[in-house]
DNA sequence: ACCCAGGAAATTC
DNA sequence: GAATTTCATGGG
């Protein structure tokens, strides 16, 4: 259950994990010069650490090779995915300098349906106490001791009474329904995965709760659909002032990591986006 | 078209 | 330290 997995990756940790992407890692003590995260996924937990472009997986080579090598999409280019989106206009280019380790992480779907169903109107310190409380009231104990992500099977079966803990509030109606969209096949998860994403946009929205910017972000981060474009406020204004008249359709298939640019950049200069 | 649900964090006063 | 803003979706 023990060992390490090293290797040079042009991942950075800090940037990927703390992007709004993901809900379930923490920056945890490191020594000096290095940082550290914990955190849960794909039913597993793993500590994992980097110092420079040193990445450590505190992990066995067989869960790496399993889980973590697809998970931290570290078998994408993203040196040439970063330098098309470069070429497309020197903006997009500044904004990539501030965070060129983020990698879109390959979640799992349904963690990543709820989790952003959770997200609404929310702020992310707030959406992780949400998923955390979620998880640690309704799904299984791992060998580690941390808590799985409950399936669609576990919450399909909860009332909105059962949900009162996690303090979701009027989101808790949503996360009923998503769970027994998929459980009884209402919307089909498989089918989503290997469809092309206007498909997924359609079935994701016939969820209760799930409009276009939930169904997106789903999409991109849940399903790995790289051309999705998560439009949120923040977004919109972004876009509005740093590209105006662009159509998010010029990033192709690499839209998604052309918003996590932008996103990245525009909270790091607030100033100029208002 | 507008306001609220149910909060907590971030921002501004 | 207190008031205000933020925020995605559906319903009234």
């Amino acid at each position: 259950m023990n060992g390490e997995v090293v290797l040079a990756a042009d991942l950075n940790l800090q940037e990927t994990l703390e992007c709004g992407q993901c809900f379930r890692w923490n920056a945890v003590p490191a020594p000096d010069g290095e940082i550290r995260y914990q955190g849960v996924a794909l039913q597993n937990e793993l500590t994992v650490s980097q110092r420079g472009d040193r990445v450590t997986f505190h992990c066995t080579k067989e869960d790496f090779q399993q889980y973590w090598k697809s998970y931290f999409d570290l078998g994408t280019n993203y040196g040439e995915i970063h330098s098309q989106l470069c070429d497309i206009s020197p903006v997009l280019s500044e904004a990539a300098a501030y965070a060129p380790g983020i990698h879109i992480l390959r979640q799992d779907p349904w963690e990543a349906l709820c989790s952003f169903i959770l997200s609404q109107n929310n702020n992310i310190p707030r959406i992780k106490g949400l998923v955390e409380r979620l998880c640690r009231y309704f799904g299984a104990r791992l060998p580690s001791g941390a808590f799985a992500f409950p399936g669609p099977e576990v919450l399909a079966a909860l009332e909105i009474s059962d949900l009162v803990p996690v303090r979701a509030g009027f989101r808790a109606k949503y996360i009923l329904d998503a769970a027994r969209s998929v459980l009884n096949g209402a919307v089909d998860l498989k089918k989503i995965r290997e469809a092309p994403i206007s498909y997924g946009r359609r079935e994701l929205q016939k969820i209760y709760g799930v409009g276009p910017k939930v169904a997106e972000c789903t999409l991109l981060y849940g399903f790995y659909k790289t051309e999705g474009f998560p439009m949120d406020v923040w977004m919109r204004r972004a876009m509005q002032k740093l590209l105006p008249g662009l159509d998010p359709e010029t990033f192709g298939k690499n839209a998604g990591l052309a918003q996590q640019y932008l996103f990245h950049y525009s909270r790091m200069h607030p100033d100029l986006v208002a």
